[in-house]
DNA sequence: TAGATTGTTAATCGATTAACAATC
DNA sequence: TAGATTGTTAATCGATTAACAATC
């Protein structure tokens, strides 16, 4: 009955699966197989067969697998065959967005309110989100069911506010504040920090950029940009 | 002279790194050992070595890492000593809350001018970018530096707009759109899919849901609270 | 049936952890 | 100097890829 843990790399691919899926849905293929999925995903063959039998086997010998069909498992088995109530605590421009951004309520992500301290924003509307005052966090996650709390606060409120929420009950928390939230490991913390994201972007550019220049360093420029298109096929990203 | 390359999971640990170190600095810590880090940043003290020496030996037997100094370099591996220039694409709540953050160009990344199809929006300023047509776009591209170009515009525009970006000179991307770009390899592609970070939290919330089911079918709900504990040791995220 | 493609085992590759000599 | 801690090599662990028998 013993069934091994499911990596963290195979669910970080699950979604971009169902992203794929989803997009052959709407072209209406009915049949894929793992080696043509693998063409688009650029991905191995294998690692799609490997991935998705760590669930069960959803092919067929010979056919390949159901679009609609293993897009629907996938979807169950990210947990989308259910409702998540969301609250958004910060309601600036990155609070906003998020609860405006009608795709996560395709997949059943529901944002119930926004919270914030700032008087002028408490009361507006975004969708069919209210703007509540903050002294209203406590009363309203005791009364409603709160799957998931997203935090858009400045990084100072942050560890302060989810050690809060968590006392309050919540048990999921998508954190946007660029900081480590540290919480009892029955909480779920999903992160996303901007920055970093940043920051590994300019990284790479910027390697990209050290190259280039030793290359022209090395060979002369003339050399540099007859080797162009050997270059590309190295400096993959 | 052949240098190996850097993983993807090291380049993805650095900016982690750059924040504690931050914070430290913030702190007046002057010097950190791999053992102290390790425990604030919860991985292990040989992973933080070997993550560092990819780079070069920046710490001193016996003594530890000095923090300044350590930040600095990290900062100059992530490219954080030039100036980036960065245009958004799409100056919706998103465009405006990436325009809005106010941490990004302490690093060195200066939003210059956002672009927006809605005539509305237009002539808006954010900070000290303006929000310009999306005509003016190909032309501000070819008149000005930019470094990176966000992209905050729905999915079904995203990709063409992404080829008209890498024809117009752009080399960096930010991605937000809930697509994959693809795009020569001269060029860098960043993305943030907030939808599947957000399955990704979906699924861990309901992975740890079915297993408390099968604990308290399994072993009935009294005997489940009592080994709630222990359970709590298992089921980390 | 013959051909195609899965599910799965085995082989390879890479990343993490452990250990320790070097050295501040 | 003695103690501490790095830099680095070796051992372990885990993830990816290859291969192929099973089977639709």
């Amino acid at each position: 009955m013993y069934k091994k843990e499911i990596s963290k790399a195979v669910i970080n691919r699950l979604p971009r699966y169902y992203r794929y899926l989803g997009d052959l849905l709407e072209k209406d293929v009915v049949r894929i197989s793992s080696k043509e999925l693998s063409e688009k995903m650029k991905v191995t063959a294998s690692q799609i067969r490997q991935d998705l039998n760590n669930f069960g086997g959803f092919g067929q010998q010979g056919y390949g697998y159901n679009v609609e069909y293993l897009h629907s498992e996938i979807g169950k088995i990210l947990g989308l065959e259910k409702k998540y109530n969301i609250i958004i605590i910060g309601a600036g421009n990155l609070g906003q967005a998020l609860a405006n951004y009608v795709d996560f309520e395709r997949r059943g992500f529901v944002v119930r309110a926004l919270f914030d301290i700032n008087p002028e924003l408490v009361g507006t509307k975004i969708r069919n989100a209210e703007v509540r005052p903050t002294e209203e966090l406590e009363s309203y996650i005791k009364s409603n069911q709160v799957d998931i709390a997203a935090i858009t606060v400045p990084k100072t409120k942050a560890v302060q506010l989810a050690m809060d929420l968590v006392s309050w009950g919540i048990k999921g928390i998508w954190n946007f504040a660029p900081t480590d939230l540290n919480l009892p490991k029955e909480v779920t913390v999903e992160n996303v920090h901007l920055a970093e994201s940043l920051m590994k972007l300019s990284y790479r550019l910027s390697s990209k950029q050290k190259q280039e220049k030793s290359k022209i360093t090395k060979e002369g420029p003339g050399e540099a940009i007859k080797k162009e298109d050997k270059e590309d096929k190295e400096s993959k990203s």
